[in-house]
DNA sequence: CTGTTAGCGCGTTCAG
DNA sequence: CTGAACGCGCTAACAG
């Protein structure tokens, strides 16, 4: 292995000189600069990560933390969404991304999880499907051991920024469009698991959109579960003239039961996932970025580490119909 | 941060001592050994492992290259379940694991590769979705500068293990059982890309099955696009008795494309993905264990990078029916 | 079985 | 603007 000390020989010059160019330090002629770099090139020298971590101290190593057990889990591309724009922003910030799984640190404690993570030289982590009741989680934020980005919680301190785009709103709107184009007064409304932040911001924008449009709103909860929206709309559906639901699946669960049930009753859903232009012959959706979503995430990480307070950003979103030979085309 | 050499003074030993319990060393007493485990508790001690990595010039990291751009890509959960299965398995030998899409090393040349994954410390390489014209990739792995372990595709060299399963006799199978379920005899195969490696395997195997069962077989490139078994099933639907597709994927485009032409022939895919059960009715099709194939891989990489020569592994498959209400109970 | 010592490759003072 | 020297935390011979 070739190393900064050859770069140096070969250019004639100290060792630290090399570091400094390589490092960008402005104290360096631009002669010495330039023998530098052709020896940079010639010796086909590749700074060592992990030498250079180890002096600086900063390991530029953060953690991709998914929950997706909850939710749409497996069966639909927002994780890997995620997955891609992390990578691809830390890769733009030069730092380094792992994944990890909350099943895999679903039995830890506090304790446990901060030296998983120091163990690894973590020095930050972006958290995606935080629920309220994950304890564990709540108590690693609140004691600023890391740096941390959480997506789609209202969760800000000084070592902590939050990404996330308008649920209310979003909720609102994409119910509107549709309550709208069907003259629709009856909804009823599948909501997300309670013990999620982002139910309790989609609700709201429903409870304001049922006053402002002067609804009968039933809100039931669907757990983000297919099945149990499609129990909810063999049970309700028949006497409401919209079925407004807080994620994609759940869209799907209900449109299959309404089809069952052999009656037509107009579905949004939420998510923008793939699968729902399969199996609707047209649906009303919220279509998140979720690339970038998480570059954004990323992005403010390396804010928070190089000594930016933590904040809250809101991100865009849009409405959309999705069909079939739209996503295949 | 406290580090080995505050163990060695609190225990009362030298630092190499504790060097040594740390790494499982044969020949420390178990009344040292005793004293040292204690000060690690009672100090709380996590071994630094960049200094770790440093020293013992063994990084421990791997990089899983995901092709994503082929095939499915984002709209199923095999990526997923990939990624979930490499982590899960490189955490239970202690390597580090990071992902990289081909879109980030598309345009980069074997040295640009080499230079890539050198500068990440990257030991070894687990390569899914590589295919026949992927040269730069072929050539870096002909280069053995990398432990390598290849996904889907028969190479094997000392530094390079392959893991698959047997796709000739795995498409034998479900084509086998759903011509025979049909009583079929001309047969339509919508084959997968012609410079995958799969591809020409499970050719093999429908080729194979033509003459055992004397069948008339018209084979097609549907290139593992839904749209182009759309068209192929349009064009050929129509005079076969049943259609055989290389992937789940295309199944869905040619069952689609049968039921706009109101005819009914029976369909079989290839992966096992969820999605499949959201469009048809019923279908035959091979599940593939994607999460039991990436940890194999993680763990032969562990072999590899422990000294064992490359070798070819092979996984086992299903055969499965799958529909709507099993996926969604 | 235990302790001493010399690096690993790089970043960073601090003289010159 | 440059270079010598020290140290990051740990591993691995080598003595004792």
């Amino acid at each position: 292995m070739i190393s900064i000390k050859d770069v140096a020989k070969h250019a004639g010059v100290a060792i630290s000189t090399v570091s400094k160019v390589l490092n960008q330090y402005p104290n360096v002629s631009d002669e010495t600069r330039k023998k530098v770099t052709m020896a940079i090139e010639e010796l086909g020298f590749v700074p060592n990560s992990i030498a250079s971590a180890l002096s600086s101290k900063q390991s530029g190593r953060i953690a991709l933390l998914m929950n997706l057990t909850t939710q749409t889990q497996a069966i639909d591309e927002i994780g890997m969404q995620y997955l891609h724009g992390a990578i691809w922003q830390a890769e733009k910030e030069k730092m380094d991304l792992i994944t990890v799984f909350f099943s895999m640190i679903k039995e830890k404690s506090v304790l446990e999880l901060k030296t998983y993570f120091k163990a690894q030289n973590i020095e930050g982590i972006i958290i995606y499907g935080l629920s309220k009741d994950d304890f564990v989680l709540h108590e690693l934020i609140l004691s600023k051991s890391f740096k941390i980005v959480v997506i789609d919680a209202p969760i800000v301190n000084s070592a902590t920024s939050s990404v996330w785009i308008d649920h209310r709103k979003a909720q609102y709107d994409i119910a509107k469009k549709t309550i709208l184009e069907n003259n629709a007064k009856r909804v009823l409304y599948i909501s997300g698991k309670e013990n999620g932040y982002v139910t309790e911001q989609r609700i709201k924008g429903m409870q304001e959109l049922a006053e402002d449009l002067d609804l009968t709103l039933l809100i039931r909860d669907g757990k983000f579960n297919e099945l149990e929206a499609r129990k909810l709309t063999f049970q309700y559906g028949a006497h409401k003239d919209v079925i407004v639901c807080a994620s994609d699946l759940m869209a799907i669960g209900a449109m299959n039961a309404l089809m069952e049930m052999d009656i037509f009753r107009p579905v949004c859903g939420f998510d923008g996932i793939t699968l729902m232009g399969y199996v609707g012959k047209q649906m009303n959706t919220v279509r998140q970025n979720f690339f970038a979503v998480s570059a954004s995430a990323v992005e403010e990480m390396h804010h928070l580490i190089t000594g930016r307070e933590g904040q809250e950003i809101f991100l865009g979103y849009e409405l959309v119909r999705m069909q079939y030979l739209d996503i295949i085309c």
